[in-house]
RNA sequence: GUGGGUAUGGCGCAGUUGGUUAGCGCGCCAGGUUGUGGCCCUGGAGGCCGACGGUUCGAGUCCGUUUACCCACCCCA
C-alpha cells in the first residue's frame, strides 16, 4: 500500500466540520473588522522566503521544501503566509494605495520538521496582515482580532504574552548589551547558545535548556533598552488592551524565530495541548516591506495554527458544529418504488429539503437501521399500495410516531416536513 | 538531525515459558415468520500478526536490520 508523506495530514469526514467551523469563525470575524481575504501562490521563488523571513532562521535554514523546476529556478514551498503577502503588495502596486490595508488569508503551509503533537510538515493557518498604519492602536486592534477568534471558537486556558524586541535604533545597543552578558557565560551555555552569541544572541533568551534558562533569566531586558519612540509605542498599547478588556501579561524573555520582527511581539498560548503550545504568534514588522523592494511601510499581523486551535478546542470541550442529518429517509420496496424514491428525492432536494433515500437495494429493516444511523428525522416508506394511493406514512424516528401523508406532490410534502 | 515508545482484521486491544484451525470489544453485513429503527439474541465477512533477514523440527511470541506512526528535544503556528 502506498501511504501518505510523513507529517502530512488526511482530513477525514469526522475531522472537516472542525475545520470548516475554524475557518468560518474566522472569516466573520476578519469581515467585523473590515479585514478582506487574499490568496497567494502555495509555491514562491526562494529567495522570497530567505530574504524576507531571514537567512539566519532556522525556518530557513533548514526546514524548507526547496527544490528546482524544470528550469531551474529554486522554488520553495511556503514556510508562512506573511512574505507572500508582502510580495503581493509590493508587486500589485497596493503600497500606495489606500491605507490601512487590512487582509487575512487560510492558506496551508510547508516545513520540513519532525512531526509531533500540533506540529505537522503540511499545516494550516489562519492570518492578518494590516499595512500602513503605525500607531500602537493597530497593534492593539490586530491583538483584539485575534482574541475574538480564538474566544469564539470556546478555547480556554489561553495567555497573552506580550513583549516588544525595539526597532533598527534600540535593538542594537540591547543586543550589545545582552552579547556581553551572555559572554561572560560563554562556558556554560550550550552548544547551540554558543554559536548564538555571534549570530543572534536574543534567541539565547527562549532557550529551554536550563542551565541556559537561568542564565537567561537574569539578562538585559528588550524593554529596558527601547528607544523612546518604541517605548511609547509600547506603553500606549498596553494601556490601549488593557482598555479593551483584553489581559495580557509580560513575556520579557519572549523573542520570535522570525527576523522580520519589530516592536511588537505577541503570542497565544494555550496548557494542555502538548509541547507546541503557541496557538496564534504575531507581532508588527516594520522593516519588512522595504527588505523585499517596496517603500517604507509598516505592518502587523499575526498566524494560527489551525490543527493546534483544534486540539485547544477539544481541550476545552468546545462545540463543533455537525453538518445537517436528513429531515427525511425514504425506503423504497421494490424496483417501481425506487424510481419514485429517487425522484421524489429529487423533488424535495429542490424544494430545500435535505432528504436521502435508499441506494444500496436494502431490506426494509435494514433501511431502518440505516435511517437510524444517519440521524434521520422521519422516514417514508413506499410500498405498492403508496405507490398507487400517493399517500403514506411518515414516521417520526424520535418518538416513532406516524402519520399519513400525501407525497404526490414533492414540494407540497417539503412544506410539510417544514 | 537526536532521544524514548508503539507496530496483531475498519477502530481499540488480548495473545501464557516459541507448538495444533490467532482471540475479544466496537464497527460492518445478514437474519430473529410475512412492510418498520434504536435494546437484546443468532449467524457471517474481514488478518500472509509493519517489512526484510536470521535462530529453530516449529515464531505473532527469540535475535538483527529497516520502515511507519506517536511523544519529546530543536524550532515554530
Amino acid at each position: 500500500m502506498i501511504q501518505k508523506m510523513r507529517g502530512t495530514l488526511d482530513i477525514l469526514p469526522e475531522q472537516t466540520p472542525a475545520f470548516a467551523y475554524i475557518e468560518k469563525t474566522a472569516r466573520e470575524i476578519c469581515e467585523r473588522y473590515g479585514y478582506r481575504e487574499i490568496r497567494t501562490p502555495t509555491f514562491e521563488a526562494t529567495e522570497l522566503f530567505s530574504r524576507g523571513v531571514g537567512d539566519t532562521t532556522d525556518v530557513v535554514q533548514k526546514e524548507m521544501y526547496t527544490f528546482p523546476d524544470k528550469e531551474g529556478r529554486s522554488l520553495t514551498l511556503r514556510p508562512e503566509g506573511t512574505a507572500s503577502v508582502v510580495r503581493a503588495m509590493i508587486e500589485h502596486g497596493r503600497c500606495g494605495g489606500v491605507m490601512p490595508e487590512k487582509l487575512f488569508y487560510l492558506i496551508n503551509c510547508f516545513r520540513y520538521e519532525a512531526p509531533q503533537a500540533g506540529r505537522s510538515r503540511e499545516f494550516f493557518q489562519f492570518g492578518t496582515e494590516t499595512f500602513g498604519s503605525p500607531s500602537p492602536y493597530t497593534d492593539a486592534t490586530v491583538i483584539a482580532l485575534a482574541n475574538d477568534v480564538i474566544r469564539a471558537l470556546g478555547i480556554r486556558d489561553v495567555s497573552l504574552h506580550l513583549n516588544s524586541i525595539g526597532c533598527p535604533a534600540c535593538r542594537p545597543n540591547y543586543r550589545k548589551a545582552l552579547a556581553e552578558y551572555f559572554s561572560r557565560y560563554k562556558s556554560e551555555l550550550c552548544e547551540t547558545c554558543r554559536g548564538r552569541l555571534e549570530t543572534n544572541p536574543m534567541r539565547i533568551l527562549d532557550c529551554k535548556s536550563p542551565i541556559c534558562g537561568k542564565i537567561a533569566a537574569q539578562a538585559p531586558k528588550t524593554l529596558d533598552y527601547l528607544c523612546d519612540d518604541c517605548r511609547g509605542h509600547f506603553e500606549t498599547l498596553k494601556v490601549s488592551l488593557s482598555d479593551l478588556g483584553i489581559p495580557f501579561e509580560i513575556d520579557t524573555h519572549l523573542v520570535r524565530g522570525l527576523d522580520y520582527y519589530t516592536k511588537t511581539v505577541f503570542e497565544f498560548v494555550c496548557g494542555g495541548i502538548g509541547a507546541q503550545s503557541t496557538v496564534c504568534g504575531g507581532g508588527r514588522y516594520d522593516g519588512l516591506v522595504r527588505q523585499l523592494g517596496g517603500p517604507d511601510l509598516p505592518a502587523a499581523g499575526f498566524a494560527m495554527g489551525i490543527t493546534r486551535l483544534i486540539l485547544a478546542m477539544e481541550q476545552a470541550g468546545a462545540e463543533i458544529p455537525q453538518p445537517k442529518t436528513p429531515v427525511l429517509y425514504i425506503a423504497p420496496l421494490g424496483e417501481e418504488a425506487a424510481k419514485k424514491a429517487i425522484a421524489l428525492t429529487h423533488g424535495l432536494r429542490a424544494a430545500g429539503i435535505v432528504a436521502e433515500c435508499d441506494l444500496m437495494g436494502r431490506s426494509l429493516k435494514s433501511q431502518m437501521k440505516y435511517a437510524d444511523k444517519i440521524g434521520a428525522a422521519h422516514t417514508l416508506i413506499l410500498g405498492s399500495s403508496e405507490l398507487e394511493s400517493g399517500r403514506g406514512v411518515l414516521r417520526r424516528m424520535a418518538d416513532g410516531e406516524q402519520r399519513e401523508v400525501d407525497f404526490s406532490d414533492a414540494a407540497a410534502l417539503a412544506k410539510v416536513l417544514c
